[in-house]
DNA sequence: TGGACCTATCGTAATATTGCAATGAAACAA
DNA sequence: TTGTTTCATTGCAATATTACGATAGGTCCA
């Protein structure tokens, strides 16, 4: 069906499959590493950098915007994106939580 | 269209993608969490306790093992999932090195 | 062998995602 | 005002994902 069954899921399991999916997207990580590494922000460089079309770039932002991701503010006649600092700290510390580090070899089974 | 434009983008920035793909479903991480907690392995369990039919779990965990992230080893007449153990703290070190801290407010910009 | 179990795969339907041309909206400069 | 620049939105086509019934291929036990 293609539709998810949302309800048989917790918050926390809903909230890092979220997360996650605003990450399943090589442009969208290419757009992050940009923010990160400039600091500063961006908007139609973006478009230049990635190599993808305009609207394409801005629906992958809109995407980052809406998973709490990025900010984007209007600056004269140009929108400036940057890294959404608290909300980037909250789903970095929520994977973490997740993504636990495993002792080399336990395998108590397989 | 569909499709993503993979030419454009960096092996890393693939990887990452991929990764986040894995995770981007609730009911995978809904499996990951079972097999992270029981830490033994399970089969036929997740699919009452995820509360998917039999064939959606059996894809779902296709997919994680193609992602590298568990294994499967058959056991009799079942068949023993669990973590990956090295490829997950690869992994883990991966989206690490991407999801940088980030100094509270910073904010040079917006 | 036959039946009961467990899991993978196939086939299909419903839905979501990706990409872009065309267009719209807002700011700015001449 | 008119034109230019910048970005968002709309609409559509192509492709991917999600879900499951039906079925196939194993193991195990009697």
């Amino acid at each position: 069906m293609g539709a998810t069954k949302s309800e048989l899921f917790t918050p926390l399991q809903s909230e890092l499959a979220s997360l996650a999916k605003a990450l399943a997207h090589p442009a969208r990580i290419a757009i992050l590493q940009e923010l990160l590494q400039k600091n500063s922000c961006q908007c139609g460089e973006l478009v230049s950098t990635i190599g993808l079309a305009q609207p394409t770039v801005s629906q992958h932002l809109k995407e980052l915007k809406h998973a709490g991701l990025i900010r984007g503010s209007i600056e004269g006649s140009r929108i400036c994106y940057c890294i959404d600092t608290t909300n980037w700290n909250r789903q970095k510390s929520l994977l973490e939580d997740f993504f636990q580090e495993l002792p080399p070899l336990p395998q108590s089974c397989c």
